[in-house]
DNA sequence: CTGAAAGCGCTAACAG
DNA sequence: CTGTTAGCGCTTTCAG
């Protein structure tokens, strides 16, 4: 162990093992036949000076990088964190490494960076998105493979992971019908929103399953708390019978929370709730804590990773629209009816 | 504009423009004198070829890869996000692009990581934290400039970017006592937390200056909405002349405010709040909207990326510990008082 | 079992 | 003004 002035390269540990380099390539490397003395040889002169080989080099030779690029298009991370992490995992801390580069969902920035990326020559690009909206595929069609995670692309030829938002909230209706709720509400989202609207159709779908109905209508607005202390006190209003209610969010659900407690009702033991997204500051921090539907991002993180990974490996393209399933994690807001 | 087959070089460009490689790079770079027609010819053959020069290639000549290793400790982004966006800016989207690697906190992982981007022969690496409690310098020792942002380097002799707390913590407390606040508390996260025990330093001095004196002394605990609850109805008991609270994150300005509410105080009619952090979710989510001290992190990764930029470019190293300070963000919880 | 030599894609002298 | 040549640091045939 040590470190040397300049930069230590093969041909330093070549000499000090009093070998060629090839012979030091390949005992580092495990290639070819060596003695083992002299691999060891390598091995322990590599050691002492410290050499840490380059995988520019290697790179030029082999022609694969060992790097993808990760675009993700929201600033705050919350999408794109975790399927960062689900890509680390698939493609492994020790193989390759992430570029990653923030559009702040700014078309010409994506542009730039996917050239950034391309003359990099990463082996691949995942596409992490921030609605669930279908998006425009990425311009100037990269020549390496490409996985687009949780917001799919528009052209149905490439690849895409996406989470199955509608069973998501089958999931969640489902819990409210086995905890011994009848009187199901539905709040969530603007409707100009694709997930507000496949939440909308999971509920209808569970409800007709178990044989109920929705109370009155799903009540759309915005994803935010505001929305959901307002739309509490119109629903206990209108629906004075409510046992339950689908929040299309988190945000949403806290505020649900709130607006019920100030019109007297108690949470869950009169009304028991389910909020989306199962994002821990505002799950935990609502009172009581919040069930919600996992959107396990970090599960479409790993499973584009992988896909990306094989696309690299088979040399071919990435194709087909990948599902993954929503995950529902019981809090306190959702405690069985004890009548 | 096509795509070709293969991969085409600079040998194809050339080829197709009549000239040499050497020609044909000098063209594509703007280097050397070439007659203005060539340049132009060489430039369309590029264009028409759909030429993407190879990064990898040209630093495996020049020695730097224009890239930089981002090394994140936070999960969840809430402090690292910040600080990448700011080096994005100071790297240039156009210049240098980040391998961002999560090591969740585990010292192994990190050691692995920093393995990794030197394989990858990075031109320096900036290191965010999660706490500002000074960390232990990188393993290894490696061989291209290092910036700490956010939690400073334990070894002084390192380059580090930090925040200054205890003025962010002065800017608050001014705040209050110019809009007319005189019996100010403090609510703040763990006595072994240094961000705390900055705040609460910050907090006397500012106080100091104006003539006054903490409300009783710093409420240490956590730094979650529970106890910001727990310490709003304490508070009032022990000391029902408070007119302001200082919380040491906006978390906690939140729980105080559902408390103070609970216990029948209007905020900021009776009680005005100040937090800390500025994030977004928690400070407009607060009832009502969190004043908050903004840590600046984006300012914070722009520092480090620029004084990281200046130690690779003067081929030294960075040094020295660096000061951002923290910017006062008001809203609706700390309007002065009208009486 | 080991060494020598070619070359990945590009740039930078130096010739012409 | 343009072409030729020699590598950057490494892997990989192919001889020895």
């Amino acid at each position: 162990m040590a470190d040397r002035r300049a930069r230590v390269g093969i041909v330093d540990v070549a000499a000090r093992a009093g070998v060629s380099v090839g012979t030091a390539s390949k005992a580092l490397n495990g290639r070819g036949q060596l003695r083992e003395e002299t691999r060891a040889r390598v091995r322990s002169a590599a050691y002492e000076l410290g050499f840490i080989p380059s995988a520019v080099a290697a790179s030029l030779l082999t022609g694969r990088t060992y790097t993808v690029g990760l675009i993700m298009t929201d600033h705050h991370g919350r999408f794109s964190l975790p399927i960062l992490h689900g890509a680390e995992d698939a493609l492994g801390w020790d193989e390759a490494l992430a570029f990653v580069c923030d559009t702040r969902d700014d078309p010409i920035r994506e542009q730039h960076y996917v050239r950034s990326l391309m003359r990099r020559r990463v082996d691949g690009i995942i596409v992490a998105g921030r609605r669930t909206e279908p998006r425009p595929p990425l311009s100037g069609a990269p020549r390496v493979p490409v996985v687009y995670a949780f917001a799919r692309s528009a052209d149905p030829a490439d690849c895409s992971v996406v989470v199955d938002e509608e069973a998501g909230a089958v999931l969640a209706v489902e819990h409210l019908v086995r905890t011994g709720r009848r009187h199901i509400a539905h709040v969530t989202g603007p409707h100009g929103h694709a997930s507000a609207r496949a939440r909308v159709d999971g509920t209808a779908r569970a409800l007709r399953m178990a044989g109920l109905e929705l109370l009155g209508d799903p009540w759309y607005g915005g994803w935010s708390e505001v929305w959901g202390r307002f739309a509490a006190a119109a629903l206990v209003r209108a629906h004075p019978e409510v046992d339950a209610v689908f929040c299309g969010s988190d945000a949403i659900g806290r505020g649900v929370a709130d607006g019920l407690r100030e019109c007297g009702r108690r949470v869950p033991d009169d009304v028991a709730l389910v909020g989306v997204d199962n994002w821990q500051p505002t799950a935990e921090g609502c009172r009581p804590p919040l069930t919600s539907v996992d959107l396990n991002l970090q599960q479409v993180g790993r499973t584009a990773g992988t896909l990306l990974l094989e696309a690299i490996q088979h040399g071919g393209v990435a194709t087909g629209i990948h599902t993954v399933p929503c995950r529902l994690v019981v809090r306190a807001s959702s405690a069985p009816l004890s009548g």
